[in-house]
DNA sequence: TTGACAGTTGAACATTAATTCAACTATAAT
DNA sequence: ATTATAGTTGAATTAATGTTCAACTGTCAA
């Protein structure tokens, strides 16, 4: 007796305000994609690379003289950020030119910037 | 010769756009925090904390049951967030409230959730 | 003061993810 | 054709991170 239907570790302290959040809450998807999202973002080398995007059109070799990196490296990154859609390419002779795709993407940074100036 | 004073594995394809974008990056500490920012938010579980407390005050359990995890699993990831001045708590008795405590945190999910229906 | 429950914490474990390395493709130039 | 360079890719390695487990603190009630 007491314990809910729920299979969690405790009894529920506030069940209204538990039922409440329950029935606003999006579902696992939306969570899934928003986290995955962010997960993109929430990586120092891929922000440089999309800061460096945002400011030029750039060959892999740029960008990874930008980052002082190896171009596996910044390849490995861009693929990822390609298979996200954040990023796209154009290829010119030997060399692959990569471009912002993502509006939002700049609209974020902004923020995050505006959080982290807010914070001292 | 030929090879710059850059350690990467490649030469430079556009020397002068590599020095413009480098003399417009900001340093690493921002790059860092912006990273860190957003893998915060990189998380289902701390998504999931975070839209919730945007609803409501809630206690630990009432997270727990929200999420149908473990107390112990949901207090580790609110010390995450509480570390990172994105929530705060107050104690009630035995009793502990965590809310928001950032107003970019809801901005950053409004336009991450427009990414999301933007594309498809 | 004893028992029950909310919450925290550290260590162990498991999973994920970033970089390195080596091999490979494709294009351009000699 | 051959060589050099841009870029990609998969496997291996290493680092980072989320969850579980068990032990612990603090508060309330009997």
């Amino acid at each position: 007796m007491g314990k809910s239907e729920f299979s969690c570790d405790c009894n529920i302290i506030h069940r209204d305000a538990v039922e409440e959040v329950l029935s606003k809450m999006p579902n696992e998807d939306i969570f899934n994609h928003l986290a995955d999202l962010f997960k993109l973002i929430g990586d120092t080398t891929r922000c440089k690379i999309l800061f460096a995007l945002d400011q030029k059109e750039m060959c892999v070799c740029d960008l990874s003289n930008v980052l002082n990196m190896t171009k596996s490296s910044v390849s490995h990154q861009l693929a990822t950020l390609r298979r996200s859609g954040v990023v796209k390419c154009r290829k010119n002779g030997k060399e692959v030119y990569y471009t912002l795709d993502d509006d939002h993407i700049v609209k974020l940074f902004e923020i995050g910037l505006q959080h982290i100036n807010h914070k001292s």
